[in-house]
DNA sequence: GTGGCTAATTGGTCTGACCAGTAGACCAAA
DNA sequence: TTTGGTCTACTGGTCAGACCAATTAGCCAC
C-alpha cells in the first residue's frame, strides 16, 4: 500500500561536502586538472571538521573522481572517463545470476551500437574497423591475445556509434566481463565464424545500413553466448569428470 | 624509453583495510546482508585509528558496497550489482550529456525490459500491468499527473522484466531525462495513441511474445520521441518569433 | 501485549596533535 | 651555468580522545 511515506532524509556532512564538490565540477568552476584548495581550507569554507572533508575526498578518490598527492594537494581528475576502470576486483564480487543480469543490459546497448555505427561512420572509420578485424583474424590464427583484439571490435563498433555515455557504459560491461572470465578461468568462445559475423557487420556499416547492422550483432552475440555457454558446461564436465574432449 | 622505472607503490592505510574488507566478502566471510564489526572493534583488528577505519568504509559506502547506520552498524550491500550500477550512475552524474546521446542509451533498454518481461511476466503482473494503463488513460482524460502515470507504465514493463540491474539502469535513465525537461522547461508530448500503444505491449507480453512486445515498444519509443521533437520545435520558434505553428 | 524508561552500543562529528612527503627558494660547489 | 644540498612552509596521512545523536535491547509498570 502507498502511503507517502519514506525513510526521512539524513543528510551527513560529508554527502553534502561531495555534493557540492560534485556540482562545482559539473558548473565548470572545477575543471579537470585543477586543484582543490587543500584539506584545512575546505576545512574553514565548509566549516566543518578536517575528518568530514577528508571522507568527502576519500570517497570522490574512490570513485575516480579526484586524485590526492601527499604534500601536494588533490586534485580533479583529467579523465573522467576513465572513472571505470577498476580499482576494485568487481568482477570477483559477481555470481552467475548477477552476471546474467548484466548480460541482459549489455546485449542491446552493443545492437545499438552497430545500429548507430551504420548510419554515423566515416570512410576512415570503416576503414579503421577493417583492420581490427583483420589483426583479430590473424590472432585467432596466431592463437596470441585472441581476447584482447576481440574486446576491439566490440570497442571500435561502440566507438563508431559516435555516443560517448553509450561506449562508456559498453567499455564497463567489457572490463566487468573480462575481469569475470579472467578471475573464473572461463575460457573463451572463439572461433573462425566470429570473422565472417564482424564482416557481415562491417558491410552493413559500409553500407549504412543500420537495421542490418543491428541484426548481425544480434546474431553474433546470440551465437557468441550459446558458445560460451557450451564451453562452461563443458569445462564444468571436465572439472566434475576429467574426460578429454575438443570439438 | 623503457627503463624499467615505475613509480613506488604508495599505500595508504585506508586502501589496505578496504582490500581487506573487500577480500572478506570475495571470500564469503562476509556474506551481503551481513554486519561487520564495529568500527572501534574493527580499530583494533587493523591496529590503526578510527578515522583511517572511517574513511575505508565511506568510501566504501559510497559506491554502494557497504551500508551503515548510526546506532546500529555497518552492513554488506545485498545487491552487489547495485554497485555497478550505482558506478555507472555517477559518471551521469558527470558532464553534460546532451538528451540525444541519454536517449540512444535509454532506447534499447526500454526495448529490451519489453522483450523480457513478455517472456517472464506473471498473470499478475499482467493484471496489475493493465491497472497501470487504465490509471494512465484516465489521467490523461482528466489531464492530472499524466506524467507520473506514463512513467509508472515504463517502470511497470521494466519491472516485469525481472532484471533489477535493468530496471535501475532505466529508473536513472528516466529521472535524468524528468531532470532535464524541467531544467530546460520542455513540455511533455502526450497523446491519446499512446494508450492504444501500451495495450498493444500489454497484449504482446500477455501472449508472451518477446519480439512482438519489442517491436511495439520501439514503434512507441519512436513516435513519442518524434512528438518530443516536434513539440520541443515548435517551443523553440515559439520563444524566438512568437508565431503560431502547428506541425 | 502495549508503551515508556534506562543503559549500553554504534555511527557522526569535532579538536588538536605529530609525522612524512612535496614544492620552491636559496645557496654553495663543480 | 649547472648541479646538488639545504632549509622552510605547506600538504596529505595518521593518530588519540572526546562528545553527540540514534539505535537497540532489556526491564517494568500499565
Amino acid at each position: 500500500m502507498e502511503q507517502g511515506f519514506a525513510p526521512v532524509a539524513r543528510n551527513t556532512v560529508a554527502e553534502e561536502i561531495i555534493k557540492q564538490i560534485i556540482s562545482q565540477i559539473n558548473t565548470g568552476k572545477l575543471k579537470p586538472g585543477s586543484r582543490l584548495p587543500s584539506e584545512r581550507e575546505l576545512m574553514e569554507l565548509f566549516q566543518v571538521s578536517r575528518s568530514s572533508v577528508r571522507e568527502a575526498l576519500h570517497s570522490l578518490s574512490m570513485i575516480g573522481l579526484l586524485e590526492t598527492y601527499p604534500g601536494a594537494g588533490t586534485f580533479v581528475s583529467k579523465q573522467i572517463t576513465d572513472v571505470i576502470a577498476g580499482r576494485l576486483e568487481w568482477s570477483l564480487l559477481l555470481g552467475n545470476q548477477e552476471l546474467m543480469e548484466l548480460m541482459e543490459v549489455r546485449e542491446p546497448l552493443e545492437i545499438q551500437a552497430a545500429g548507430l555505427a551504420a548510419e554515423r561512420a566515416s570512410a576512415e572509420d570503416v576503414a579503421g574497423f577493417r583492420m581490427v578485424i583483420e589483426r583479430y583474424a590473424e590472432s585467432l590464427e596466431s592463437g596470441e591475445n585472441i581476447h584482447h583484439y576481440e574486446l576491439q571490435v566490440h570497442h571500435t563498433i561502440a566507438r563508431m556509434a559516435g555516443n560517448p555515455t553509450l561506449l562508456r557504459f559498453i567499455e564497463t560491461f567489457q572490463n566487468l566481463l573480462r575481469e569475470y572470465r579472467e578471475q573464473h578461468r572461463i575460457g573463451f568462445s572463439t572461433d573462425a565464424s566470429s570473422v565472417q559475423e564482424y564482416m557481415d557487420i562491417l558491410q552493413a556499416i559500409e553500407a549504412g545500413d543500420g537495421d542490418t547492422a543491428r541484426a548481425c550483432m544480434a546474431r553474433h552475440i546470440l551465437k557468441s553466448k550459446r558458445n560460451a555457454l557450451a564451453v562452461q558446461l563443458r569445462e564444468k564436465s571436465l572439472s566434475e569428470a576429467p574426460a578429454e574432449q575438443e570439438r
